[in-house]
DNA sequence: TTTTTAATGAGAATCATTATTATTTTAGTT
DNA sequence: AACTAAAATAATAATGATTCTCATTAAAAA
């Protein structure tokens, strides 16, 4: 039997095979860019796809997670999210979390000056501790605008 | 009664009471610089004192992580882990988390430059984003020299 | 010492994630 | 298009970290 439906992301390296859950998950996190659970991707699919279940969601964003298409940032409260890492252009980002709310913002301010510093640390780092970097994450901790007026001065 | 146990750390700033088990919990991982998990410090304790509670490790961790005298690193296999922030000297440096063997290393490579730059990152953020930035995390993630050896190619 | 109330211990409950297993699909082959 | 072997899935149980509940204990103040 035909299969009715088709991936614009069969060009993926290899992964096994490609299925419809694989699909929907990566579609879903290709198309919406931001920091999103588990959860989150199971309830967007689930109103048109409700047998889809949740552990195919978990073992495919494990799965994209360790073919480098997902960056998986683990959470305080004990939540892992995902971001589609995207292009070499757009994948250069770090993340603002908000400490009351767990609000996530992404910033690519002075991306330049900090890769060169990245560089100059990541040399040094092989050097000294033997340490093979295949990559790094950078995570401003404070209060998001919304939570800035809440909270007692 | 009076108590049998005196503290070193009733300097610390306001927290309610200071208690035993606090007492203990701080005394660990400020004699004990590493990265622990509330088992950890469970293990660590229950040979003198049994009767502490793995509840009150997590009360008081999150105690501690929210006076600012822990620090806490979210991992991505779940487990929160714990370390001393210490003073201002040794309180920066950054880590090295093994992706294989989830061995976690310190590193105060570059703090001088990483300092300035982040200055000027957290200006315009600030600026641009209206977020407060209260600190910041920088991990680097890789082989530890011991992985290097196990994985092929 | 008495009193007030925060903190604790023990264990149940919750929440995210992983494992198990029978069934379904994929992708390659006729 | 049908056949087949292996991989992936759905459903659900199991696990593991963390939080909650509540009766009891202990810290700090009077």
């Amino acid at each position: 039997m035909p299969r009715s439906w088709k991936s614009p992301f069969k060009t993926f390296g290899h992964c096994g095979r490609w299925t419809q859950p694989r699909d929907l998950v990566l579609g879903f996190l290709a198309e919406n860019r931001g920091h999103w659970s588990a959860k989150d991707v199971y309830a967007s699919l689930f109103p048109r796809h409700p047998q889809i279940s949740l552990a195919t969601i978990y073992r495919t964003l494990d799965l994209l997670t360790r073919m480098g298409v997902l960056n998986r940032l683990a959470m305080a409260d004990g939540q892992n999210r995902y971001e589609f890492t995207g292009g070499p252009a757009e994948n250069h980002h770090h993340h603002l979390i908000c400490t009351r709310c767990g609000r996530i913002m992404d910033t690519t301010d002075f991306v330049d000056e900090e890769v060169k510093l990245i560089q100059l640390m990541e040399d040094a780092i092989k050097e000294k501790h033997r340490f093979v970097i295949e990559g790094h994450q950078m995570t401003f901790y404070g209060l998001c605008p919304a939570c800035q007026q809440e909270r007692p001065g």
